[in-house]
DNA sequence: GGGATGGCATAGCTTCGAGCTATGGCGATG
DNA sequence: CATCGCCATAGCTCGAAGCTATGCCATCCC
């Protein structure tokens, strides 16, 4: 018998379905089937009648409803207390992201920790790293995720923990760019670049720059999403990470050629690292966060369901 | 957070020591050090500090307790409910069993069971084979286990469970019988054999008789563990099932020479079985006891905890 | 009536972790 | 100073919890 089993059944009986009951825990339909099982065999008696179209408990899973109830209630108490004392539960956690990590990996992550920590506010800066490495170096902000092009960083700290593949974006109705572009062949497109303040802007500018072409800028300015709004609306072509494609698929990516070097190594490849600042001591929140942050990513990275273009970086201890 | 780390937990600071938590959890050390430490990693906070002669929960570990003594509380009370509704709150287990079996896997089953049923009643009858059987077929037995000749018996059903090898126990001080010995040689020395009513003695006579050689029969009857001793005093040798060693150290066991034959299928071989009666339908109870049963039987085998000469024979729903 | 749909079970697989043994470090103790 | 008791670490095995894919059986709807 394990609590997550009685929360299992918890979640059977409450919606009388094991399918909607799965949704409810976040696993398979057989998985959760199966654990019900393995609780009946523990038991010895079965605790659900599993009708065509309503699932209902016996008079043993009757008998165990209260009781697992008060199980799963304690189990969450006891983290709840234990939070308290460790000053979790009440405080306020200030964490910066650029907006491709936003729409993605923060929001699994704030998921977990929210239902881990409820009573922490969580107060969320989109911008450019730019933005968010000033805002943090001010006290502004208690982590961030920001790009990380390997220089230090005046009292910051950073700990590498995604790579990601930069991409163009182009509407799906426009003319094809085929399976990879080069720098010079983009610049014959028109241009959609972001506002100043992001990273991207100036690695865009900056690579046309480096292969001695003057690139064509359509739209210039505006945040992220603006800026995948107006590609889709066939104003041009733009450079952006391949994780905010998620949720726009009548957008088509074709990938960067950086020809000479290794791609891997170059400017269409780019760091995510978890900074803070080293000059005051994180907050318990903060700590609580980078390791939820940290297993989330390691588990979805396992389980190969981050997005595209999208690497889990092992943290140091790991790797060595 | 499982309910099996929370007990862990709980024996540790109710003794104040992880090595005698873990004997009292039945679990290696190192195995309740690292569950404990998996803990404290899940909930975000040390729960024990560890001085060198002694083991105090911190703050956070003063929190939980409470809770996982609860949690700890309702997974017992909710397994008893479940034994109360299906009849194993009270009452009794009527089972039979050879001396053989008595001392070794009937009682690991029998601690499994009473601690999952703490309110039914056990009564043991130790005897021979056929003296169970008769014992079941008129109803003063729920369950045996029995020597299982092949032959069926009326009103009774058998389920294979355990395949044991008989072997010539001597005493250590005496003449050395070497690795394997044949009934023939075997005649030469002074006999010890049961009383009539053990399975033990027929086959030892019968298998004399077969080989065309009359036993000098040293000392006759009592039960297995009179005729133990009088071997290890130097009366003589006898034919004991190999499972009846453990516990005595100073007697030596040979194996027995069946010349000619598959020595796995001769008589020195014997199956174990597990009988109830047909014409009447099993207690809950004893259907909770072959549960048990088998299960401890299992997970024995798989362990490499049965001892020497004795086999797991898998039920078959499990082979096929 | 016959497909479409929804719902649970089964099969096969992968991976994590709970268990073990063996060993190391480190105070306390004689 | 050597020994002992106690906990941690390392390395391993295997059970089981998770997944996807598929099957079976009702009900529902055309």
């Amino acid at each position: 018998m394990t609590i997550k089993q009685l929360s299992y059944f918890l979640a059977v009986v409450d919606t009388g379905r094991f399918t909607q009951a799965a949704a409810l825990c976040r696993v398979a339909q057989p998985t959760l089937s199966k654990q019900i099982r393995t609780l009946e065999e523990d038991l010895g008696e079965t605790l659900l009648t599993r009708g065509h179209d309503n699932v209902t408990p016996t008079a043993a899973g009757e008998a165990l409803l209260p009781l697992a109830r008060r199980i799963v209630a304690d189990s969450e108490t006891a983290r709840m207390e234990i939070a308290e004392l460790a000053g979790l539960r009440r405080g306020r956690l200030r964490l910066g992201a650029t907006p491709s990590l936003c729409v993605s990996v923060v929001a699994d992550v704030l998921e977990v920790f929210h239902g881990r920590y409820p009573g922490i506010a969580l107060q969320i800066a989109e911008g450019g790293s730019q933005d968010l490495v000033a805002d943090l170096q001010r006290g502004q902000l208690d982590l961030a995720l920001v790009i990380d092009r390997g220089e230090t960083v005046r009292d910051l700290a950073l700990t590498p923990v995604l790579r990601e593949e930069l991409v163009v974006v182009a509407a799906r109705g426009r003319p094809d760019l085929g399976e990879h572009i080069g720098i010079v062949e983009l610049a014959a497109h028109p241009l959609v670049v972001n506002r100043e303040g992001y990273e991207l802007r100036e690695v865009t500018l900056a690579a046309c720059a480096a292969a001695g072409v003057t690139p064509r800028i359509a739209v210039e300015g505006g945040e992220m999403d603006a800026v995948l709004r107006m590609v889709e609306r066939g104003l041009g072509v733009a450079i952006v990470p391949s994780l905010v494609l998620a949720g726009h698929p009548t957008l088509r990516a074709t990938r960067l050629d950086e020809s000479g070097e290794h791609a891997d190594r170059g400017w269409s490849h780019r760091t995510i690292s978890l900074a803070h600042r080293t000059d005051v001591a994180p907050t318990r929140a903060a700590q609580a966060f980078r390791e939820d942050l940290l297993s989330v990513l390691a588990r979805t990275s396992r389980t190969g369901h981050l997005p595209p273009g999208v690497r889990y970086v092992h943290p140091p201890t790991l790797t060595a």
